[in-house]
DNA sequence: CGTCTTTGACCGGCGC
DNA sequence: GCGCCGGTCAAAGACG
């Protein structure tokens, strides 16, 4: 990744940061419970805040200029503002309008003043009163765009957090579910792109959802390929065989790939439960005498994670030795099977495979559990081993394509359901954190479908300081310090030292920097809240804080 | 020299 | 029972 690029995510960080105080005053981080609430308490005043940062994640998206103005108009003002300091005249009237509209005035007679004020801070010149009357009216057009756009936006939001606790609720009870009363495995998909996966969307109430939602949303692209990332997640049930074979059809749904052809974040995660893996699955893993009977408890948790990646494989922070390789039916591209390294004796292993149809996207399968502390870097491996485990954590991580990763942060204790999704916000400097645009029902049998995707963050009011720590500050994750072997840091450039807490703008920067690496980040985050009994709704504070290995040392003893 | 990748062979599950 | 296919093993080679 170019020094370039890491400066542009530390500059978006500051401006998100400033954003985040505008619209959502303060949160504090590590409040996870009191946060989800919150959402749907800010969810109107966030709308506008939303937007900002929204223009931020699309100009980090595409890391074009162009891709700004993709962005809602608010954003493009924005960026405006930030890209040509000659033009601050009007524009930081605008910005102050932003601000303005976000705390719920955005009068004309406000705008007026802005508008007057600010060539007054130039020149003076009465010529430029003229022009400052023309960019008056222009700019109250604007206004009324927006506050429609704005009106609009907030139906949007307030819809998705009913849908949202209501799919929660249902979530929950379907989890709830003993797992001999579950013969099909349910998968989860998730996918971080202009929308949804062709199999998601197949569910007719998802679609419509979708219909409905995405012109709003999308409305203010101006480009349809780009709409920026989306973040969809659909959940339903199916046969183990299936869902192998879904690892292929679904990678080659055209529309996908023609969406994800312009995404420059993608990821789809497909995260798979047969059943609970049994408490004694992880002592087995453990001491994995004969890996084979391990592989059946194993493959109850599968996540697949797919990137769009140039590197041969993402780097997910841990460590993997490749031990095969296969030319899978149906799929020219030939499929790597890779085993965790960190610890000897780990299960899991993952496989690595080019989606057919578009050769950049990645799909990564993990399979297992993992026996020992986790990097905190490791993502959707980490999240199976979460998942399988029931464990309530949620990380960020980071998955680059090649060298350096950096990676997601502890989770905040609370790991409720909302936690991934603020996460997401709160590490989305360049990534949509779309507002979670959640339909579908859990119906028995039927597909779920959650998709966020689109452009406003109901839940950008995510205090981007979740992300000051993406790692464990307490060296004690030694587990991650030490899962190298010794051999070779987790985070490609540094080492270990180079990721210790610093700061926010340098792990967001790295992370934000690499669409892949939130990608992941969102994978794994949604694989946590997917893949996690009902019980993790609770919050294991203690061990779900704690670092990985404790979580899976933890295992229920029902699971 | 140790570690990792490559690659052909082998094994087990599944469908016909 | 047979063949296909996915997954794994293990020897050989490559690499640092």
């Amino acid at each position: 990744m170019s020094s370039s690029k890491r400066k542009r995510a530390d500059i978006d960080l500051e401006r998100r940061d400033d954003d985040v105080d505008d619209g959502s005053g303060d949160h504090q981080p590590g409040e996870a419970a009191p946060r989800v609430q919150k959402e749907g308490q800010i969810k109107e005043g966030e709308a506008q805040a939303k937007e900002v940062v929204e223009v931020v994640v699309d100009r980090g998206g595409d890391g074009s200029k162009e891709e700004i103005k993709c962005g809602t108009q608010q954003g493009g003002v924005m960026e405006e503002d930030k890209q040509s300091p000659a033009a601050s005249a009007g524009n930081d009237g605008a910005d102050g309008i932003d601000d303005e509209e976000s705390g719920g005035g955005g009068t004309r007679a406000e705008e007026e003043h802005m508008v007057e004020a600010a060539p007054g801070d130039g020149d003076g010149d009465h010529d430029h009163t003229a022009m400052a009357q023309d960019e008056l009216s222009t700019m109250q057009e604007e206004m009324e765009k927006m506050k429609e756009e704005n009106k609009m936006l907030r139906r949007v939001v307030d819809r998705t957090v009913r849908d949202y606790y209501e799919l929660q609720t249902k979530l929950a009870a379907y989890q709830k579910q003993p797992a001999d009363q579950e013969p099909k495995e349910t998968e989860v998909f998730l996918s971080l792109g202009g929308t949804a996966p062709a199999a998601a969307v197949a569910e007719a109430k998802s679609k419509e959802e979708q219909a409905a939602l995405r012109p709003s949303v999308g409305s203010d692209d101006t480009d349809d390929g780009r709409e920026g990332l989306g973040l969809s997640l659909s959940l339903r049930t199916s046969s183990y065989e299936d869902e192998a074979r879904r690892d292929v059809v679904d990678g080659g749904a055209p529309d996908i790939v023609s969406d994800v052809g312009k995404a420059r974040g993608y990821a789809l995660l497909e995260s798979s439960r047969m059943s609970p893996p049994a408490s004694g699955d992880l002592a087995a893993a453990g001491g994995i005498g004969s890996q084979q009977g391990v592989n059946a408890a194993n493959r109850k948790t599968r996540v697949s994670v797919r990137v769009r990646c140039q590197g041969p494989t993402m780097n997910d922070g841990c460590q993997w030795r490749k031990y095969g390789q296969k030319v899978a039916k149906g799929n020219p591209c030939p499929r790597a099977y890779y085993r965790c390294t960190v610890a000897p004796a780990c299960p899991v292993r993952k496989q690595v495979q080019r989606c057919q149809e578009d050769m950049s996207i990645l799909i990564t399968t993990y399979e297992g559990t993992h026996n020992h502390p986790l990097p905190v870097g490791a993502t959707a491996m980490a999240s199976t081993a979460t998942a399988g485990a029931g464990a309530a954590t949620f990380t960020l991580l980071s998955s680059t394509s090649s060298d350096a990763a950096v990676s997601g942060g502890p989770p905040p204790a609370s790991s409720s359901y909302l936690s991934p999704y603020l996460q997401l916000n709160s590490s989305s400097q360049y990534h949509s954190s779309a507002s979670p645009l959640m339909s579908g029902n859990m119906g028995g049998g039927g597909a779920q479908h959650l998709s966020m995707f689109g452009h406003s963050s109901a839940l950008a009011s995510q205090p981007a300081t979740l992300l000051k720590y993406p790692w464990p500050p307490n060296p004690s994750h030694g587990g991650a310090a030490g899962l190298g072997g010794g051999k070779r840091p987790f985070w490609g450039t540094g080492g270990v030292d180079d990721v210790r807490p610093t700061p926010l703008p340098d792990n967001a920067g790295t992370m934000a920097s690499d669409p892949n690496q939130f990608s992941a980040a969102i994978a794994t985050a949604i694989s946590n809240v997917i893949g996690k009994d009902g019980q993790a709704t609770r919050s294991k504070e203690g061990e779900s804080s704690n670092k990985w290995g404790v979580v899976v040392e933890s295992l229920p003893p029902h699971e």
